[in-house]
DNA sequence: TCTATTTTTTCGAGCCTCGAAAAAACACTG
DNA sequence: CAGTGTTTTTTCGAGGCTCGAAAAAATAGA
């Protein structure tokens, strides 16, 4: 049921309010805050002055940006990067790759390593996770406190409670509660997060202006993922991740996913069925396991050069996309696309049958008001849409919690 | 920019809280409303009596159900009927039906006409609507004193403000902005709703144990439309109302759609296309305009009595839908669905095909799960959508408006 | 009639936000 | 270089709101 508002939650909510303003916007001063909040100075005064108290905000010079103006000079508030500290783990196909995030934003370390996924048992991809958390966390060299928070991200379905990896085309394992697993190992709260859904995260962050409330970022990978913001919110399914863009069907009965079912969309447009077609094994070719980056880019070149199976491929790839944006636009209207992932530095090829996919569809309408943005690497992307999730995280629930422990965090600074 | 919590927001939600806890609940004492909102009894005893006061709650008789409890028996508290009136106004194909509601949600009047949709003039659709509803808003039998918002809805996509219809099959005219065209002629408050969104609101309160958070109203009738609830709120596009499941694409450049595409699910499941399949008309056919609901009802017996034409119909239906929700599963995971529409009557021939296509999809692993429930009388529906839809308005906007209008209110009454 | 029990109201305390005024910190001016 | 104007930030009292505890109200059972 609904829960009415105490009178806590007043304070709660403005304090996290201003702490989100603080990260938005950089190095806001208490007046540009209240702006953007609608609370009177007097508030914001009060609510800042606690969090400097606190150490979560400082701050600023005020001889920041030329000072041309008449009067008392606007002090800027930043964030204390040594307020906190959050960690990411972004796992991805025979890849780990860990860092430490202060509180500003910044990395201050970080590990990857090399990893074969698709054989590793349950227990060795458990313990890789959980032995390279630990290397960083009791990393001497790290002058950090504390993690405060940690956030995973992993190519296939998580829950909707951002606890478990459900299932995952990098490894045939199913059903790991890393987050559960590490909160155990570690005492610091984590999350699981798809990472298609951090894409998108982190492009809200990188281009405000662009991707704001409602966008869509697509992977062109090996799988086709997507990841949805809707009215500022980012989508899930009702009880997964969701937005399995990839297994819409695009065809009834058609070419062979690797998810062992036929006709979906990324059975025509994954980087295995745009190898496949251009190879011409034919739709009801068993799916490769890996096609390497370099592969797709020779592919991509021989495509741009002639006339042949490989441009077919890409065409036939750019109509899955196509048809399958057109039906997704038909449920939620068009909006701004990213496409990212190695086969997004090939969208010249894609995009003519995309186009003309889409026109064919409800989504056609607009069809040229609909716009793409290409952006052909990911995991940067997925690093900073985690880091900037947990630190979110830490900003609402630590750093803008209930009175009770708000008073023992603010003692325990001051 | 997301705002910050002023001090009188507190009390307006919470006014709002206990305005919606009554709605709810029927009969709640204000010890079960303090229960439900987990706001403190003193809290819920100063807003009851402010709404008491204000002529928008009623005490109910203490004596209501047999009180075998010990102690001082529990006052129920409900909606005073006479606080309030709104109109519902639903424009289908041929036909135009309004209704005044109290504030408690039984039907006071109504009207219903039969109307040529199809081949009106912009300027006499809209005067047909406003005519009706002003004979009923100046009825002298009508004890009302007035009524505070009109909810429209109609077949077919409108904007997201809910101020317009964008485009509707009933209809060649586009764009009417019929929200606003009411606002204007009465000063009542209004907004336009797709008939669909109207279906999934009123479900959400015939029987919320079924229909809670997320579930999914399929209305199968001349077009297929849909109304989609996500996480306890109305899910609509981007721009427009959204939730276009009918013209999701099921076979690319397949058959002829009555908006002018092809292969869209509609092409296979609207009754146009069933009819157009039984009659082995062939899918390049031009849809016809109507199809009445007995010709339906004479084609699913055929079906059911004999296998031809007519079952290969239905079962063509059924792929598509099938199909369809199976892309749709993938974005949002499966969700119960509620089948709406003459068609709905038809489920037992369409079901077999339904399933067995959901299960080639991702919507597939949970397939048995999947729960379909039947309706076919959508009219009531949406009817009963509507009403609440504005009822809810006047609940969030009128009764518990910021301080200012609350006090000019208070004393009004008073 | 008295007592136990449960619901509802009353009342003072504690917060929170707000507006107005004061204080602070600078640029400009002569 | 002191004085003035301007803008930002803080201070302070007022007004509201919710909460917990206690009181009042309303009933069933003894």
């Amino acid at each position: 049921m609904s829960v009415g508002i105490r009178h806590d939650d007043l304070r709660r909510r403005n304090r996290a309010m201003v702490i989100a303003a603080v990260r938005r916007d950089g190095q806001p001063s208490r007046t540009e805050i209240a702006a953007t909040t609608g609370l009177s100075h007097s508030t914001i005064s009060a609510i800042s002055a606690d969090l400097i108290g606190e150490g979560i905000l400082t701050e600023g010079k005020p001889n920041e940006a030329g000072s041309l103006k008449r009067g008392r000079p606007q002090v800027g508030l930043g964030l204390n990067p040594e307020a906190a500290a959050v960690m990411t783990v972004v796992l991805s196909l025979n890849f780990l790759s860990v860092a430490v995030i202060d509180y500003a934003g910044q990395v201050v370390a970080e590990e990857q390593r090399r990893l074969d996924t698709l054989t590793m048992s349950r227990e060795a991809l458990i313990g890789e996770c959980t032995a390279i958390v630990r290397r960083r966390i009791e990393d001497p060299d790290l002058d950090i406190r504390s993690v405060a928070r940690i956030a995973l991200a992993i190519q296939g379905i998580t829950d909707t409670k951002a606890r478990a990896m459900l299932w995952s085309p990098i490894t045939p394992q199913t059903d790991i509660a890393f987050a559960d697993i590490l909160e155990a190992e570690f005492g610091i709260p984590a999350t699981m997060e798809n990472d298609c859904n951090m894409m998108a995260v982190a492009l809200r962050w990188r281009d405000p202006q662009r991707y704001r409330d409602d966008f869509i970022a697509i992977l062109l990978s090996h799988g086709i993922g997507m990841g949805l913001v809707l009215k500022g919110e980012l989508f899930t399914g009702t009880h997964s991740s969701g937005g399995e863009f990839g297994h819409m069907i695009h065809r009834p009965g058609g070419a062979l996913c690797r998810c062992g079912r036929r006709g979906c969309v990324e059975a025509y447009a994954g980087n295995y069925a745009i190898w496949r077609n251009a190879r011409q094994l034919g739709e009801d070719a068993e799916p490769v396991a890996d096609v390497s980056d370099a592969q797709m880019r020779t592919l991509a070149a021989t495509a741009r050069e002639k006339d042949g199976p490989e441009r077919e491929a890409y065409r036939k790839a750019g109509e899955a996309l196509g048809y399958g944006l057109g039906s997704l636009f038909a449920l939620i209207d068009p909006a701004p696309v990213a496409m990212v992932g190695v086969s997004a530095a090939a969208f010249d090829l894609i995009e003519p049958a995309l186009r003309e996919a889409i026109a064919q569809t409800a989504g056609g309408q607009h069809s040229e008001s609909i716009s793409f943005d290409t952006e052909p690497n990911e995991l940067p992307l997925i690093r900073e849409g985690c880091a900037m999730r947990a630190l979110t995280f830490v900003d609402q629930e630590i750093f803008a919690p209930g009175v009770q422990a708000r008073g023992s965090a603010g003692k325990s600074v001051a």
